[in-house]
DNA sequence: GCTTGACTTCGAGCGCGCTCGAACCCCTAG
DNA sequence: CTAGGGGTTCGAGCGCGCTCGAAGTCAAGC
């Protein structure tokens, strides 16, 4: 498989592949004689894998590292499991802070529901409530 | 309250709240007569929204537009609205991502442990495993 | 034989979100 | 009167992760 195939099987483009060869994400591709990487298949397994890391807001630098460890072989594999299971703390207290971030939001946009009902029942007079009072949150902004 | 105190208690530095400023994150803060910016609390609860916004990873001209929106009164509260409506649904998305990835790093890190038990095996002897086979949660999270 | 298009290397540039330093001002305490 | 510490404006610089363009090579199809 040349560059173009796996920019497009892989969602990267040709430049950003040829980067990560150079930075050393991507093991150094062989070239045919016409000096064209060649690719194999199995090449997409990492880069899907990368993508995980990369989503879940791995450094490039850290990928780099954890790279350089797979292709030093067996010895560093307590290193690298050491590597993931830090990042994983890391996304799961990440995650976690998301989560309370979207109970304010829910807040926040529940209040601005609230004002659209205030809104609506000035529209429509003291008498054209469509929903109960009660359902607006108190402490909302 | 002056920028240095506002800085040490929002956690962002005074250069930043400047900063801030200038792109109209934060309001045009009043100066006393030595032309320093004279802060009132209330900031602070603007402040840690704008960190909400932040750490769900709204981009800052996002936040200004909702931040400049904001400052032009009720009228503009549906647009507010559809924004942060927006934006939670990107981040409900995003966090659904990473607990995939989650799920990922699990069992790549299951893996790893795997390795270990192995190599331990080794090490020890056929027989010298410490322990069973069974502690291993495979689907942990 | 010539065009086309996919590739090569190389180095510069970009968008984002700050971060920092220079040069200056003002207030207070010793 | 002076030193120090906090503030001011302005514009340049930085780290990250790409992104792009120039100039050249090569193979296939007309």
């Amino acid at each position: 498989m040349r560059i173009g195939e796996l920019a497009a099987r892989s969602g990267l483009t040709a430049h950003t592949l040829r980067y990560y060869e150079r930075i050393g994400l991507l093991p150094y591709a062989d070239r045919n004689r016409s000096s064209h990487r060649d690719y194999d298949a199995s090449i997409l397994t990492w880069i899907a894998f990368l993508d995980r890391l990369k989503t879940t807001g791995m450094p490039i630098r850290e990928m780099v590292r954890y790279a350089a460890l797979r292709n030093d072989g067996p010895a560093t594999q307590a290193e690298r499991r050491e590597m993931l299971e830090r990042h994983r703390a890391r996304v799961r207290a990440h995650v976690a802070e998301l989560q309370d971030c979207l109970l304010v939001l829910d807040t926040k946009i529940a209040g601005y529901a609230g004002t659209d009902e205030r809104m609506q029942a000035h529209d429509t007079g003291p008498s054209g409530r469509r929903q109960p009072a009660g359902t607006r949150t108190p402490g909302a902004r």
